[in-house]
DNA sequence: CTGAAAGCGCTTACAG
DNA sequence: CTGAAAGCGCTTACAG
């Protein structure tokens, strides 16, 4: 099968008797203010489609135009596509509002190395410049090709709040401090007292937002509320650890990730106690596999998603961007796992 | 802030004392062939690391033509990005092989038009030409883009098998006929005689095969098995449903896809009965949610994604394509939910 | 051994 | 209103 020539601005011209030039104004939305007459457009329009002509982005982004794409880049071991992983949910909004602003996406998969780690250089080049732009996703950053794209001028934004050194980068975050308020309150009024905040170890500055808007919320709380901070991997969640939680006097458990909530959801289950029954428990965070066991805040991780394109595009556009966005508002807990205090003397049931 | 410019090969040339040319022959490794001295080579290389040199993809691409980006693009309504939707494991596939031979992934998000389908030309040209050639994904499809692209020379190929009048187009698909072979015989050593294919309405032509392939192993089968086919959506897979089908003598079910395995898993909770101490199931689909509560073959969606993107690339080489790249191997079942036949006159257990 | 030049397909001043 | 031309940064014959 013979393939016919791809069709560029130089055949439509010859088909409808203009110059390329001319063309491209139309294609470009620019035959307003440059007076070509409807007619001629129409003329253009006809070839264009007559000949299933599409624009080469190597050439139009060589030439300092818009190819129409946003890069998603992370410098995570592995591109964030398993089903229930915790970026999964920030693509997905990417996806959408990528739809809704008639943009398609790149997913970086070159910039992975044989050893799994991800670099933008690493190949010698930046390929990212194919693109308009780029989201990058994860905890993990590479402080050196950060600046060195910020140094390029390369447009990029974060999802998620990343600190590098002498740059002011843009990055969308949810407003984790506010929703500390609800979850307090949802635990003052169901009557409790004494809190444990389990987290994880510290990796984010999430994180700390969070703990400082729990300790914010309690400070504000009708009643005096005691609360101990204890930071600890997934692996040192057992139903021991919720035994001697329980015994120091905790009735209600604020727990941090969604892998954190899954061990203590095994390690309820271990020491054979059932929330809110035994226990309270509300979770900062949702499981990207659904179902949560527990009452929980919900992070909008779809729509930070979404507003990274909106907060790229602005980057793009050379509007002068913030260096945030206004963080997207998160869900008051909702669910079943909060009740009031358990008996201190009530013994775990059987 | 200002940005210094991106340094390209003449600011190389300039500070190594050579010409652009030069400057490239030994960035593309052609410096042998050309005869350029060793100690040239090494001004170039230094001058080179001293400015942070990186190729402008862009340029590279538009001077030879490929663009290093692999499309993928579906005419289903919502792009397959939803954690525990069917196609995301062919997508994670495709990322991994793209991954490995260096290309980055494009999904084609500027195809979905308003009322949430999809095209191709929709927007007037086919944004597509802008990758190297393309994946389909998906039951639905649309004829008159298809052979569009066709015309075009556009490379692509599906996944999955699909038939459009007039054309051959590639595509890669799992080997769902060999698949029954061990899935009959797995229930035939267990001992039953009497098994019911549980089938979703046809939708796509490897759901002929797999019913197919069921039937001739039923004829090769060592011992005479009969076998009632029911086709029917999952909202008709009830508790009375499965009560029926053992009644009517039944020992065993065969289900087709994971979302009738989902209802079959209801309906067999509602009726109080166990798999497979009342009844032995096997599911001819695994669930990309995982946890699959049958015993089920797995089809091999990520292996066909990574072939996939080895097929396209063979399409893109110009290497006389086949129609079809082998069928990928599904793995026989294995699971927990295969059992005796249930004495047919034990009531159903409370 | 090395350089000057063409050309990939576009966009954008600029000149009519 | 429209076209000729420059130039984005590269690779690759081709000429010295």
């Amino acid at each position: 099968m013979t393939r016919p020539r791809i069709p560029r601005q130089s055949d439509i011209a010859r088909l409808a008797g203009v110059s390329q030039a001319t063309v491209s104004m139309v294609l470009n939305d620019r035959a307003a203010e440059n007076r070509i007459p409807e007619s001629t457009q129409q003329r253009i329009r006809e070839a264009m489609t007559e000949l299933g002509y599409a624009p080469n982005i190597a050439a139009q982004s060589l030439r300092g135009g818009r190819s129409g794409l946003i890069g998603v880049h992370t410098f995570e071991r592995v591109f964030p596509t398993a089903p229930d992983d915790y970026y999964r949910e920030f693509l997905n909004g990417i996806e959408e509002q990528a739809v809704d602003s008639g943009l398609d996406l790149v997913l970086f998969a070159s910039t992975q190395k044989p050893d799994g780690t991800r670099s933008i250089y690493g190949s010698g080049s930046n390929r990212m410049r194919l693109a308009d732009g780029a989201i990058i996703l994860g905890f993990e950053k590479n402080d050196d090709e950060i600046h060195r794209l910020s140094d390029e001028g390369f447009p990029f934004v974060f999802i998620g709040r990343r600190e590098v050194e002498g740059l002011d980068i843009p990055f969308v975050t949810a407003d984790y401090a506010a929703a500390m308020e609800p979850v307090v309150r949802t635990l003052v009024d169901a009557g409790h007292r004494t809190v444990t905040y389990l987290a994880a170890p510290l990796r984010a500055l999430a994180q700390q937002e969070r703990l400082e808007g729990f300790e914010a919320a309690i400070a504000v709380a009708e009643h005096d509320v005691t609360y101990r901070v204890e930071v600890r991997p997934e692996a040192d969640v057992t139903a021991d650890w919720v035994r001697a939680m329980r015994r120091s006097g905790s009735t209600a458990i604020v727990v941090e990730t969604f892998d954190l909530a899954r061990a203590l959801a095994s390690a309820l289950a271990d020491a054979n106690l059932v929330a809110p029954r035994d226990l309270s428990v509300i979770s900062l965070d949702d499981d990207p596999r659904g179902g949560g066991a527990f009452s929980h805040v919900r992070v909008p991780r779809r729509a930070m998603g979404r507003r990274a394109v909106e907060l790229l595009l602005s980057v793009i556009e050379g509007v002068d961007a913030p260096t945030f966005a206004a963080p997207v508002h998160c869900e008051p807990p909702t669910g079943e796992t909060v009740g009031a205090p358990a008996p201190a003397a009530l013994a775990p049931s059987a």
